[in-house]
DNA sequence: AAAATAGAGATTGTTCAACAATCTTTTGAC
DNA sequence: GTCAAAAGATTGTTGAACAATCTCTATTTT
């Protein structure tokens, strides 16, 4: 019931100023990979040995992952991985259709070469019908353009949106292939960009969110009366 | 020379699920008051007996705070209260351009006669000359605003970039009244919000948050020479 | 047989005590 | 006065303990 605990590579030694740090990332990671999933209860004790940390150390941890809605934590139930429901998609789309707009308007760093660059990567994901690799170029697409901003808080705020973005999918069993037709959306904002119309590529991207949150939201909707 | 961790007020044995979430809260709290100062070291023995929690339980409560910058861990070495420098400033002014001047123009729960109430209680406040008083009515209406993102994310993120905003004022002992003014640019971003005309005011927003950095950037700068 | 109840067992929340690692201060030599 | 070494204090982490709470099972009741 529990092997997959076992899985999960042992801290190797390594240098890391706090254990706690390396335990919440440790799991971060093995949570956007998908190999805890969404509703998946944490053990206290089975963790923390499969970690090779006390349960002091693992706690801590814990404290950091719950602050970041990666995980719920219910007092004298126990740590989940968390389940995101229509609520969190609302609030994902309402975070980035604040951000992103904003960056791709007045961001005084914007990288027009770097956003070219992720769709040179995602096209080439999307010929080679790679959909993780296709995820990660859409994920650094959007990245690139908060990084206009200029503002870690945001860059960081942002990774954490799009982690909670991968629950979603991940809770979704069945999600069709969103990301392969928002490259050539993406494509056309590098393009309003490129000839310096931001204004245009904002208004663009605020419709582009608008429907991509209607459409997740129906899948949604339909995936859970099943 | 701990003298200040004995005026911190106990629990009072009242009901917290995590003993650690009231730890991080109170001394948020402690800090944000200004009874902390950026510099500050925290020890841990002796903060773990004046609040009376133990030592663990405290550090799940860094782990908290340090997430959210408010202090700052060195390794081996202890735990303070952050001291903003020019660079912080310069994030906090990122994070604000961007969310602000984007909630004005479209956010979708615009509450204008929420910001109207926020610049009346501003003025009684300059009125009675309360400066505290405007700070607070300040922040509520800045609070206002990210509240139309309809973003709960963006509403903490925002909570902790004031916090950091409170620091820096602390820090900087001779701060002239900077809120004074702020309130009539506020009324004026009021005004264009009740005639429908978003745009020029988030453009509007957008300048007073240009200027208002520059203002800070520079009072810093001479505050640190002398 | 189904529902309610009581109790045993397990898990979480929190504390305490200990120890290695690292930093800080003191001491002592030059 | 400067530098190095030892003593002392603080942090990082662990392990064990115990109360509070939840979960599951077995028993009783209807």
């Amino acid at each position: 019931m529990n092997e997959i605990y076992t899985s999960i590579p042992l801290g190797s030694g390594s240098t890391h100023a706090h254990t706690s740090t390396w335990v919440a990332s440790t799991l971060r990671q093995e949570i956007a990979q998908g190999r805890l999933l969404p509703g998946s209860k944490l053990s206290e004790q089975a963790l923390a040995d499969a970690l090779g940390v006390s349960r002091n150390t693992l706690r801590e941890g814990f404290t950091l992952l719950d602050s970041e809605l990666i995980i719920t934590r219910i007092p004298n139930r126990g740590v989940f991985v968390s389940s995101p429901g229509a609520a969190d998609i609302r609030e994902i789309y309402a975070v980035r259709r604040t951000i992103e707009p904003a960056a791709l308007a007045w961001g005084p760093a914007l990288d027009v070469p770097a956003l070219a660059q992720a769709i040179v990567e995602a096209r080439a994901a999307a010929k080679a019908q790679d959909v993780p690799g296709m995820a990660d170029a859409n994920q650094r697409f959007h990245e690139s353009v908060v990084r206009a901003t200029g503002s870690v808080h945001l860059l960081e705020l942002m990774g954490r949106i799009l982690a909670k973005m991968r629950l979603v999918f991940h809770s979704m069993s069945d999600a069709p292939d969103f990301h392969s037709h928002y490259v050539e959306r993406n494509a056309a904002l590098v393009a309003l960009l490129a000839s310096g119309q931001r204004n245009e590529a904002a208004q663009t991207l605020l419709g582009y969110l608008d429907t991509a949150e209607a459409e997740l939201l129906d899948h949604y909707e339909s995936s859970q009366k099943i």
